[in-house]
DNA sequence: GAAATATATTGAGACTGCCTCAACTTGTCT
DNA sequence: AGACAAGTTGAGGCAGTCTCAATATATTTC
């Protein structure tokens, strides 16, 4: 009945624990193998439960998603924040940005389920992202503050291109995300 | 039975006609309502046809977006022939780019379908995507020559990009695709 | 250790969507 | 008017989402 969220409340029954866990497995392999909207059916078949488990569990695709990749993302975060230490602040930046789109290219479709989080404040992946995005702020402020970055760049920009490099490396190629990745990163440089 | 291709062989039974200008009447609303994934089956619905109907005019969703954007298709690959005499060789490709993002933000997804439709040769958009990129090849040789562009950026990397800031306009808002892609276009110019 | 109780699981069922194809209808041509 | 090609129909098979009453199981209590 709870998401990660470090389990404050109560803890749960075992069969739960256990169900839980395989069902987080079963995602992660059917995210990865098809895609962010792989079968709900198939996960929960695949983790030898019976669907009404897995809606328990997660209520949504979203829920299933901020399980899985929460961590990760608030790893991300932190990441960002400790570059706002090291290295120029350009180059701090650019880092970063390459770092969260490998991220967000973890799954295919992930970067439009970031896209949407972000606006959905309703979405169960929504605080997870917001914790992305204030990080690119203040790698972007300082940036910007260093007279590196153009002025007119902000976060969602950021954001937003970052996500959209991660989905071209769904479509054509991650070498291709990449690529276009650098061409898009050199023009956000203040010249 | 036949797609547009501007029906070359036998003229199609008056009722076909009429279901044929119907269905692609239906879909263009649907479309801009829902997307690129609006349902067939109310497409059909909407046009006062069974679902068969549907299916025996157009095998499959790409054959619909062909019919119904061919030819705007053909006249952007036009645009861009035009373009190679006039104005600076940057300005002339910037131009091209403002207007493909425009095209392929008309419906949301479409971005993602020209991707798919550039890669897979058996797909019944994938002509119209060839002109397309054609286009673009061009436009970014003139460029290249004429020193205006960064020496490693090629016509893929343009169609990518161009799809890429569609995608962001329909997940954020169009203003921010057109946004996104003056960075971006800035990032191509050669230094 | 057996009830009592709180917590989980189950799977059928009501939707919607995709796509096919055998039976039928209708336009067109002579 | 009749024949035949061309077109249309919609039920039916499949898969997916999501819900909820019935059922089963862990845990707690005595």
């Amino acid at each position: 009945m709870n998401t990660g969220e470090s389990t404050p409340p109560r803890r749960m029954r075992a069969d739960a624990r256990r169900n839980y866990d395989r069902l987080l497995a079963s995602a992660a392999t059917a995210f990865a193998e098809r895609g962010t909207d792989a079968s709900l059916e198939e996960i929960a078949r695949r983790a030898g439960v019976a669907n009404g488990t897995l809606y328990s569990h997660f209520p949504n695709r979203q829920a299933l998603l901020e399980a899985l990749l929460g961590d990760r993302m608030r790893a991300l975060a932190a990441t960002g924040e400790e570059l706002l230490g090291r290295s120029s602040p350009f180059e701090a930046l650019a880092a970063w940005a390459e770092a969260a789109v490998a991220h967000a290219a973890r799954y295919r479709g992930l970067g439009a389920s970031f896209m949407r989080a972000i606006e959905d404040e309703s979405s169960d992946l929504h605080a997870a992202c917001e914790a992305v995005l204030a990080a690119g702020e203040r790698l972007v402020a300082r940036a910007r503050a260093a007279g590196e970055l153009r002025e007119d760049v902000t976060a969602p920009d950021l954001y937003a291109l970052v996500n959209a490099m991660a989905w071209v490396g769904e479509q054509s190629s991650p070498a291709q995300g990449e690529r276009l990745l650098t061409f898009t990163l050199d023009g956000l440089r203040a010249r």
